[in-house]
DNA sequence: AAATTAAATTACCGATTGGTTATTTAAGGC
DNA sequence: GCCTTAAATAACCAATCGGTAATTTAATTT
């Protein structure tokens, strides 16, 4: 067994790949943009890979374990719910580029509509980001550290949503620091006990 | 003077190229989409419209036309200006098509990074709807609808960054009246006298 | 050292991309 | 009824698209 050795680790290929998809979106990258970003050729990538569409997939999937890791390292032994919140939500911001945003957000426009397989994966990504939410919340709500009026659904699908649009934000410039200002504003609006409007 | 009769108005060729654009994003929509969505022939449209950037940049720009007629409309001599408030974000859902989104958010993801000329136009629009909705919180504050303490800049952000987060999931399958829940909600939060949260 | 195995590379494929040029068709002005 | 003018059309273009097959290179195993 075992002939020529790769010149390069797949995860290092792959990751690269993952950075060509994110800058320029699925469309607009070409085979030659990727061969270009892993330094290798086009039909290595097909056979270490499979077509573009499979590599967009292992692309997507390697993204969502970066942002999954990043998550659990930011709560990091944190006791305080509502600030585990926002060490979570705050390193979703961390992991949205100026200029390119949140490779998740732009998929979810751009290839999920036509694209069950990607849709599929985007919304169970969704999923998990939320119910780690959830838990957060429910568990502030049992240290009473917010109002137990707060619908923790609810709550939550207001800061997904929230996020969603800072991404949207980010890839066409809005700074990290900006974003991470509105995003607490929005924290604490969706978080504090509060009257209800006038109607 | 005065050669061949054109078939058709270039208005209604426009509309159906700002149709395919919305359907399908700036780089998947081919030249050839364009003729069978507008039934006029290559050639034509090059030479009706420049070519497809520029055609891009019409169809963005009737869109914008499309979409302040319909917050015009809203209003609709309404004076309480939370209501006026609320027609006019409603109208904003209502010109987000189910699994399209909006074409504005759509193309400040794709496109708006890599295309300085959409990006004033998009920055430049979300200017006017910002605008138009700072007014109308200044009003409600002067009515003494919502609390004077509430800043109005930010306020207007955390409506407008959430309209770009409920177009992302229209894109990919919520529906209007989920979005029109959430976005309703969302208004009460930011306009509704509140506590600190407890930090 | 020869055989084996797999990665890397070159060369190639038909189809489609955005865009142009030349030609035809159809109206109004004289 | 011709001439002009402009819109519609067809034919064509090089370049690039995603994808494949055949070949070369480099390592391990025997």
């Amino acid at each position: 067994m075992a002939g020529r050795p790769r010149k390069a680790e797949p995860e290092v290929a792959l990751a690269a790949a993952m950075s060509a998809f994110w800058k320029k979106g699925y469309e607009a990258t070409s085979m030659s943009d990727l061969t270009e970003a892993t330094g290798l050729h086009k039909a290595s990538l097909y056979q270490t890979f499979g077509d573009k569409h499979q590599l967009f997939v292992s692309a997507l999937k390697l993204y969502f374990n970066k942002i999954a890791k990043a998550q659990k390292d930011s709560r990091n032994g944190e006791e305080d719910p509502i600030k585990a919140i926002k060490a979570s939500v705050n390193s979703t911001i961390d992991q949205c580029a100026e200029g390119k945003g949140c490779l998740a957000v732009n998929s979810l426009i751009e290839v999920a509509p036509f694209d069950a397989e990607i849709d599929r994966i985007l919304k169970q990504f969704r999923q998990r980001l939320d119910n780690h939410l959830a838990k957060l919340v429910d568990e502030a709500k049992n240290k009473k550290l917010v109002a137990e009026s707060i619908d923790t659904k609810e709550s939550v699908r207001l800061i997904s949503v929230f996020l969603h649009g800072l991404s949207a934000n980010m890839a066409s410039g809005m700074s990290a620091n900006k974003a991470r200002g509105l995003l607490h504003d929005q924290l604490d609006l969706v978080l504090a006990p509060r009257k209800k409007l006038r109607r």
